[in-house]
DNA sequence: CGGTCCTTTGACACGCCTCAATTCATGTGG
DNA sequence: CCACATGAATTGAGGCGTGTCAAAGGACCG
């Protein structure tokens, strides 16, 4: 699943790929390697296969006429992008690091096309994970505030990669800043002020600017939801 | 489709309900009539069936702990509301007017739940749109102004349900102010006086709060997409 | 006619954006 | 190993758009 839905574990997630992917599932097409900053796809064109990401993170965003862009989802291991219905993505898709993508069934075109039943059953049940998990970030987009936004980005991270360690659950940003600013709807200024605050609170550690450790999980958890 | 992009076309919108549901899919539950302000299912309710809008709006939202509440959607007939991956709806619905829905099957609530092959590969196509749809919404809310926003709003709106009439076309705003606000991820008051600066502007007529007819359609277009 | 609720309008405050400067990390060539 | 360049991240100062609070207007209904 992507990363759209900060207040949802990832143990609470019903399916991801591993449960998702039989392995009798035809994987006829081979993996793909995509290095760091070079493009998956981009909107607009034409939709052949729904992509497995088997390794690294991908950026899904879209980009107004003026320039503006909205991140749209951040995709790891094990998520599933590129779904379509009417054979042309609809964002476009890069590598953040170095990713390989696995290519698992020609993209989803009609109504009148032919799906084996339980991959398209499979599909169904992960798109429908998608729109719940979609509408948790329309109310980070909404309605949080910017410290909130924040807060809620790391708790989704810090459960779904994050390792726990020496005082606290350490993990990557292996995104710029401008990605996590485009992504919660903020400016980059916005973004590093923020986490120069949760770091100032003693909530969490940046030993760089792209390595996080959370040293107090329940108050990152409560600044996700509370506008104090 | 629900109400979530605003920069797409009914006519481009590759299917709806129409095609969604061939005539012999079996309906056996009766419709349900739903008196406006009148809940159809709670967030955290099990979710025993998805509906399709015969006649009606309903708006589909969540809140949170401390009140704040972001509206999703608002379903037009033809929409399809309350599909999930988990057995569990994952927002409120309530009826903005008097509704008619038809529950059209037990939902989709695992990866090993049996269903018709045809009415899935129909339902994934309609999740994907939806999919492709939101994201267009992530766009609003991320990062649209509160004109761009409103003039979006009015857009998607005047091409789904507007009726081509006396120098404009006209269409109906029956959800409140509130429930635009918060679909919008704004304010009651910045939604008033968004919609009044437009009327001054000549862009559209506002016989009275709840009818909208929009005179220059091409400039409501190019709000929606230009900060100026 | 009076009550209630919704919408509109106004005045002001504040959070985030904008613009600009500084610091930091990384890589390159001498 | 150290200057230097380059791009990203941080920090600061100030402005603006939207939120907040309050009051007035309108629609609806008993």
């Amino acid at each position: 699943m992507f990363v759209t839905n900060p207040n949802q574990f990832r143990e609470a997630t019903p399916l991801h790929a591993a449960a998702l992917l039989a392995k009798n599932d035809p994987v006829d097409a081979p993996t793909r390697i995509i290095q760091a900053n070079e493009p998956l796809f981009c909107e607009g064109d034409e939709s052949l296969v729904v992509y497995e990401i088997v390794e690294g993170v991908v950026r899904s965003s879209k980009i107004l006429c003026d320039g503006r862009r909205q991140v749209i989802s951040f995709g790891y291991p094990g998520d599933i992008i590129g779904i379509s219905h009417d054979c042309r993505y609809h964002n476009d898709c890069e590598a953040i690091s170095k990713v390989i993508v696995r290519p698992i069934r020609k993209n989803v075109c009609s109504p009148t096309a032919t799906t084996d039943p339980q991959f398209c059953q499979r599909m169904l049940s992960y798109a429908a994970a998608e729109i719940n998990s979609m509408q948790e970030h329309f109310m980070m987009l909404g309605r949080k505030s910017a410290r909130e936004r924040v807060a809620s980005f790391l708790v989704t991270l810090m459960h779904r990669v994050g390792n726990r360690g020496d005082g606290g659950i350490a993990f990557d940003l292996p995104m710029s800043r401008s990605d996590i600013a485009d992504f919660l709807g903020l400016t980059i200024e916005t973004i590093s002020r923020s986490l120069t605050q949760l770091r100032k609170d003693g909530v969490i550690d940046l030993p760089n600017a792209h390595h996080v450790i959370v040293r107090r999980t329940s108050t990152l958890r409560e600044l996700a939801e509370s506008d104090v």
